[in-house]
DNA sequence: GTGGTCTAGACCACC
DNA sequence: GTGGTCTAGACCACG
């Protein structure tokens, strides 16, 4: 996986959790990958997983169990609050970046609604995505 | 001015200048505030200040005169080629994360759109903005 | 190691490893020493390695893997490139210099020449070097 | 005038008077330019200039001659010295700076015959120069 | 241990 | 006064 240097990557890795938990990947009460293997998997240390479990932990969004592994929690209405409010909060920061390049409401949408059209048009033309 | 902790404060110096010269706060040509002014304003120290603008020096956005001061680069193309890219890049950011989060080209599209009306409600009823 | 004062340290730092990647000191893909060893060798400060490196990560000659070290790009095209471009740039200091001081064309390759073939004298008589 | 911003400007003033010494255009004994003039001249802050005359004075170089101006000594002998202490530091110069690139004597003197021959062929394609 | 960022404070070159 | 460079020392993220 490919992250962004300039933000940690341990808060590259709750964004990750937060995004399989969304496309359903990681189900409600789902047992997660060891941590060594995610370790594998993001091609990052053990210790840098661990510190984004362990955040997503405290704040519930997963739960631990000693010996068995981690888990998506089972409390559905937290997920579905979760989800509201990662949602929001990228909607609002896309809007303030975008705001903030001197562009009116009408421009953003319409300016996202080209570069859509524009690439799916790009993806159509690759085999690969 | 507030910083997002997540992200060097002297990368966020880059947007906010970025920023200024896209809502037409600073011209083509127009001198920036002396560095040590620029520190006293965005409350942080000089050399944070002078990291952030030597690379956009370095990428010939600014240009600086010794003893002078700092100016905007004059070049309007260049500021036009810029913004393009800016803007472009971050459509696709947000795009990305929005995507991330599983939600389809319309969803994005739409919820952005009531994102937006709804912020203009809350304008609306707010004294101060 | 020495450097001239007139031109930033931060500068001759970087000089000073293309030199070493030209000389094959320094291997596509090799690892430098850590900045702190680096700082200690060349007896300057941390930070004013760290500007140096910082520009050639910038520029791609470096690449910098976090918590590992730093390393010489492994894109030899890259590398075969940069080192044309520091020889045809010398080559024009040193012709513009000379031809400054009024030496014409034939006078720039004879003068080497000689200073050329004198200093092999001096060498062979010289123990060290 | 451009100036290499790597390097203090008052000594690539010095520079200057040096290359004009040994053109001939400043004559042993001639009349240098107002000091104002030359920071005209060179688009220079006076103190600048003030600042390269000074330390050609100091060196005996140019003399001073109150309410009169500066002269370029009379000193023939001098003068002589300082071209042959000039040529060599730049052949020293220029050899370490490619030699330092990895390249043997032989390529030196070939490939600045080859830059010489290449450079003539763009002066001649050129009509300003 | 390794690199990246930030601060505080000093000094220099230039205008 | 203005920007540019350097130092010393601290703290963080990562392995």
């Amino acid at each position: 996986m490919k992250f962004d240097d300039k933000v940690p990557i341990y808060y590259q890795i709750k964004q990750h959790v937060y995004h399989e938990m969304m496309t359903g990947a990681l189900q409600p009460g789902a047992k997660l990958p060891a941590v060594r293997q995610l370790a594998l998997d993001l091609t990052v240390n053990v210790n840098t997983v661990q510190r984004a479990l362990s955040e997503l932990i405290a704040e519930g969004t997963l739960v631990s169990q000693r010996g068995k592994g981690n888990f998506v929690t089972s409390d559905q209405e937290l997920i579905a609050r979760l989800k509201e409010t990662l949602i929001m909060t990228q909607l609002a920061v896309a809007y303030d970046q975008l705001h903030g390049l001197n562009m009116s409401d009408d421009e953003i949408i319409t300016s996202m609604q080209r570069y859509i059209k524009q690439r799916e048009v790009q993806t159509d033309d690759s085999i690969n995505d």
